[in-house]
RNA sequence: UCCACAGUAGCUCAGUGGUAGAGCAAUCGGCUGUUAACCGAUCGGUCGCAGGUUCGAAUCCUGCCUGUGGAGCCA
């Protein structure tokens, strides 16, 4: 392969030529400093007036930010630079002149910068944290290859939702109605069934006018299905797979983590076993902390952050109200009125993660959960008819990956997680 | 949908009733180790839109638009 800046280390006292854009510079008189960018990462060109031509220094000086070049110098190691590593650089070729760009090394507000998207996402910031996404990706394909799952793609176009309370985009499917997926979930226990374990990662639409630093209107999910697994197996699963991609990104991602300035001891505390809070425990905890909510009430997002907060770890609050909970979720034999669930929330304000439960596998049951919310039987009759053909205990769960990324990077806001954000009032670029 | 805050140069902001300002960017010049480099000069304006009060409005009032933060809902 090619020298690139991410690989540039192995190439120390040669001469390489790498294809990267100009993202600052400075002069003084004598000498150059060039801040490249190749896309694997950055490095600082430095020009002394006395080793290169006239025309090379001239256009060193004059170029303009985030032209295109090919680079050609010596590298050398250097402890001031960040990477370790400089180009005592030789020889330049400008392949593109670019134009006056708009992102300039001073601080811009975010309406600008995501009006900028296109652009923003080559800067040293959003550059870290989408190379983070992309290694919790990795990571996650890599866990669950390694347990045996196998990825299963349910539909992004549905006829119905699965929980009838959220707001689905709406299409025309030619003369039909049509929605686009909100989980994948209750395609996923069917593969469960043909597949054992499957998990799925892709897309998912929420219609909702949420506004806030957790939401966005597309997002990404990891929705992993188990079939002969149930509760509290599956949340060993869940602290198994947060703490293999935190393991991950700590290890994999350390120039990352340190261009976003991310507390490294925050990812080296997410460790399995996670602790466990069921709901009431939960309720009562908070009424004693001086909250007002009662038994049956759901969280607000302080609620979460303070229980969070109060571990220092992520926690799983287990055993919900049935009545806040969607229909499909197993009640707890030992407590009809409470169901077999978990959501895992994130310390430091990053909220819900991971939402998953047991699932009902009991025809009757499914039924009577059908009647109560309403639910056609002919939209979900293959649903129950997994019920009906060696129907097993089976769980599964959700995790968000932007939330995920936010987390393990520390950002504050999921929109700068995900390339090209889809918010509330915004579908540019 | 509700609550709060904001909108002035390409960008980030100052300016609270009396001549429209600064830093950055851009352009020109200077500087041999800079790290959002620095120094000097030049360039840069429909003060979100509409109406009102006033001798006079970026500034006060009303309405609208746009954005930001949060709530609810959720991952």
């Amino acid at each position: 392969m090619k020298p690139t800046i991410e690989t540039i280390g192995q190439h120390v006292g040669e001469e390489v030529t790498i294809g990267c854009w100009l993202s600052n510079k400075r002069s003084s008189g004598k000498i150059a400093f060039l801040q490249l960018r190749d896309g694997t990462g950055f490095i600082q060109g430095v020009v002394p007036k006395s080793a290169v031509s006239e025309d090379t220094f001239q256009l060193s000086k004059s170029v303009t930010q985030e032209s295109a070049l090919y680079v050609t110098g010596t590298v050398q190691e250097d402890e001031r630079a960040p990477s370790g590593y400089e180009l005592s650089i030789s020889g330049i070729e400008l392949i593109h002149e670019a134009s006056e760009y708009p992102i300039t090394p001073k601080e811009h507000g975010t309406e600008f910068l995501m009006d900028h998207r296109h652009l923003w996402i080559r800067s040293k910031n959003q550059h870290a944290v989408l190379r983070i996404r992309h290694e919790i990706i990795r990571a996650t394909y890599e866990f669950f290859d390694k347990e045996g799952f196998t990825k299963v793609d349910p539909p992004i176009l549905t006829g119905s939702s699965a929980e009838g309370t959220t707001n689905l985009f709406h299409t025309k499917y030619f003369d039909e109605d049509a929605y686009l997926s909100q989980s994948g979930q209750l395609y996923m226990e069917a593969a469960a069934m043909a597949f054992n374990r499957v998990f799925s990662f892709g897309p998912t639409f929420r219609a909702e006018k949420s506004k806030t630093r957790r939401h966005l209107i597309e997002f990404w999910m990891i929705e992993p299905e188990m079939a002969f697994v149930e509760h509290e197996e599956s949340l060993e699963i869940q602290e198994e797979y947060v703490s293999y991609i935190a393991a991950s990104v700590l290890k994999n991602c350390q120039l990352e983590l340190e261009a976003l300035g991310r507390d490294k001891s925050k990812l080296e505390q997410i460790h399995a076993p996670f602790p466990r809070m069921t709901y009431t425990e939960a309720i009562d905890w908070l009424k004693e902390q001086g909250y007002e909510i009662e038994w049956g009430e759901d969280f607000g997002a302080p609620h979460e952050t303070a229980i969070a907060e109060y571990h220092n770890k992520p926690v799983f609050i287990t055993h919900y109200p049935k009545d806040i909970k969607a229909f499909y979720m197993k009640p707890d034999p030992e407590n009809e009125d409470v169901v077999l669930c978990a959501d895992l929330i994130a310390p430091e304000g990053y909220g819900e993660i991971i939402g998953g439960s047991q699932r009902i596998d009991d025809e009757a049951l499914l039924r009577e959960r059908y009647q109560e919310h309403d639910l056609s039987e002919d939209a979900y009759r293959w649903y129950l008819e997994l019920r009906q053909y060696g129907s097993v205990p089976h769980s599964g769960f959700g995790l968000g990956l932007e939330r995920t990324v936010a987390w393990m990077t520390g950002i504050e806001h999921v929109r700068e997680t995900i390339p090209f954000p889809r918010l509330l009032n915004r579908l540019y670029p």
